[in-house]
DNA sequence: GATAAATATGTGCGTAGCGCACATATCAGG
DNA sequence: CCTGATATGTGCGCTACGCACATATTTATC
């Protein structure tokens, strides 16, 4: 047993699950993403758009730029992308130059499908194991999200693609807000 | 064709699990793909093309379309790319009509660039786990992966991104093939 | 051995998704 | 009331990609 517990990068066979979660990750996100581009018909953040204005009723384009990582006139035409095709509408704001985003029904039913979608990608993945071991995975998953050193903008981030109607306690380190707003 | 996706979709907290495997996955690749782009400066399944021609000395243009997902004109795209960034050599491969894509010097440097790159990207999120945390999630993510039910090529998408020196004994089944070729 | 089918690559052209720089409108604070 | 901060929209370009088509080589068939 070496003690190289130095910066990161230990040698050796250490790695070997970070490499294991590298592949279960990209595995994961390939099936989440096709099954989203063929409910939406459209890529990149355009589907976690979607859900992230579907959380609250407040989210204006500034807020979701910052959620998705996006430029700014990369979200306004995400938003034009997304009015276009008739899920979302843009209201006047509370503040007179705040843009307030809403999904219309069909909006929030391609949203739904979606959510859908990607449980059923996840779960085609995860039910090769039992009962016990999925507990056990659940357990652990929560102890590594729980840990992490995370901004509130960081958790919108991370959950940008969180299905509401599962994910009943966030295990993301919070003071207060769970999810939406 | 990947997995069926059956009506896998248990309601009730069952897909709590899901969801979270999700999120982790979603966060994982995320600081993969920035730091990716970093190192290479190309996004998409560039990164994964170097690393995918860094395996063996045999690669052409059709088997790396495949394992990428590409289409065949993106696929072509994509190694004028890598071959403009001085990263990628076309040779002649033994069939006269295939083409073998080698990693220039440079290639190879930015390829091991890209691999710890990603190491450390994932390593970062696990890092609040202790040892035997870690060891019990390599298990059982060896299992999830080690029981689906891969073909040969799903296997190499799967394993696009995966480091070589690290992943000693790859999980996923297979009668005899480990990464390459 | 000639010809058809399969295999592998390259190209013209268009599109989706995104960033940069700039313009405009509204709000907050002196 | 004026300056700066905030929020949005636009012109323009680029990257990554797919479709349809063209071309070269190998394999199969007669």
């Amino acid at each position: 047993m070496f003690f190289v517990r130095s910066a990161h990068i230990i040698p050796g066979m250490e790695n070997g699950i970070a490499n294991l979660l590298g592949a279960l990750s990209l595995a994961v996100m390939d099936r989440i993403e096709q099954g989203a581009r063929e409910v939406v018909g459209r890529g990149g953040e355009t589907p976690a758009a979607l859900i992230v204005i579907g959380y609250g009723q407040g989210m204006t384009n500034d807020k979701l730029r910052r959620i998705l990582g996006l430029s700014h006139s990369g979200t306004v035409r995400l938003v034009d992308r997304l009015v276009s095709d008739r899920l979302v509408e843009r209201r006047p704001g509370k503040d007179g130059r705040e843009v307030a985003l809403h999904l219309t029904s069909t909006g929030a039913a391609a949203r739904n499908k979606l959510l859908a979608s990607r449980i059923s990608a996840v779960t085609s993945l995860l039910d090769v194991l039992s009962p016990a071991e999925r507990k056990q995975l659940a357990i652990l998953i929560r102890e590594l999200l729980g840990r992490q050193d995370t901004s509130e903008m960081d958790r919108f981030t991370i959950c940008r693609m969180c299905d509401d109607r599962v994910c009943t306690n966030c295990p993301l380190p919070t003071s207060k807000g769970q999810h939406a707003r």
